[in-house]
DNA sequence: AATTAATATCGTAATATTGCAATATATAAA
DNA sequence: TTTATATATTGCAATATTACGATATTAATT
C-alpha cells in the first residue's frame, strides 16, 4: 500500500488536491512568493535566495511546474519561471466559495 | 536527509504551508467537501461516504485536525467533526492577496 | 573549440505518507 | 454488566518525498 486511490475521488478533488500538495511545502511557498517579489519573471537566482541546494530548488520547480502552479520557458542561458495566474485563481475561488458556504450556515456547532 | 528543513523558512510560509499540506490530498478534500454538505456538523457516516478504511479516514481527520482545518468533539458515543473557517479564510485570504498583486503587476512574460 | 554559467537529471540515504488488519477504547443501549 | 456502535491506536508493508553530491545538458561567451 502507500499509494493513493485517486480514481475514487472525483476529477475536481483530485485537481485540487494536486494543487494544494504541490503548495504544501514551505520551499514552494517561498518560492512563489519570491516570484511575487521579483520585478520581471527571469528568476535565475532562485538558488541564491533560498536556503537550499541547487538540485533540490531545481525539483520543487518541477514539481510546481508539474502541478501547473508555474510556467517555465527558457530563456537564453537562463529560465524564465513565471507564475501561472490561473491556478492561483482556482485555488482562490474553491476556497472563498467554502468560506462562503460556511458563512451562509452558519458554521455553529464546536 | 528526507527532513523539511522547516526552520529556514518564516512562520507565515511554514503556516500556509502546513494548511496546503493537510489539504494536498484528494480523501481529505472529500472529507471538507462532506463537512459542507451535511446539515449538522455530527458526522458519524464519513466512514460510509468514503472508498476508505476507518482507520484511514481516522488518520487523515487527525491530520486535518493537527493542521487546524476542522476542529472536532466528543458528542456523546459519535464525534462531532466541523470545518474551522478561520483555516479556510486564511487560505483564501494569502490567495487572494496573490492573485490580486499578480493583477497589479499584470504577470505577462511568459 | 574550449570555457563559463544556469539548470536538469541521476543515484541514493533518510524520512514521511498512505492504507489497512487487528486491536483498543469509550460510550450508549439492552 | 454484557453487548453493540463509533472512533482511535498500533504495527506494518508499499510507496512517496525531501535533500544533496555528482554529473549531465544546454546555451552564451571567449
Amino acid at each position: 500500500m502507500g499509494v493513493t486511490k485517486t480514481h475514487h475521488f472525483t476529477e475536481n478533488q483530485n485537481r485540487i488536491a494536486i494543487l494544494t500538495k504541490a503548495l504544501g511545502h514551505p520551499a514552494r511557498i517561498a518560492i512563489i512568493e519570491y516570484l511575487m517579489r521579483v520585478e520581471s519573471c527571469i528568476c535565475g537566482d532562485i538558488v541564491n535566495e533560498l536556503p537550499l541546494a541547487q538540485p533540490t530548488i531545481s525539483q520543487h520547480l518541477k514539481e510546481l511546474k508539474n502541478a501547473g502552479i508555474i510556467k517555465g520557458e527558457i530563456e537564453g542561458k537562463s529560465i524564465c519561471y513565471c507564475i501561472d495566474e490561473k491556478s492561483i485563481e482556482l485555488i482562490r475561488d474553491y476556497f472563498a466559495n467554502i468560506s462562503e458556504m460556511l458563512l451562509v450556515k452558519k458554521n455553529n456547532c464546536c
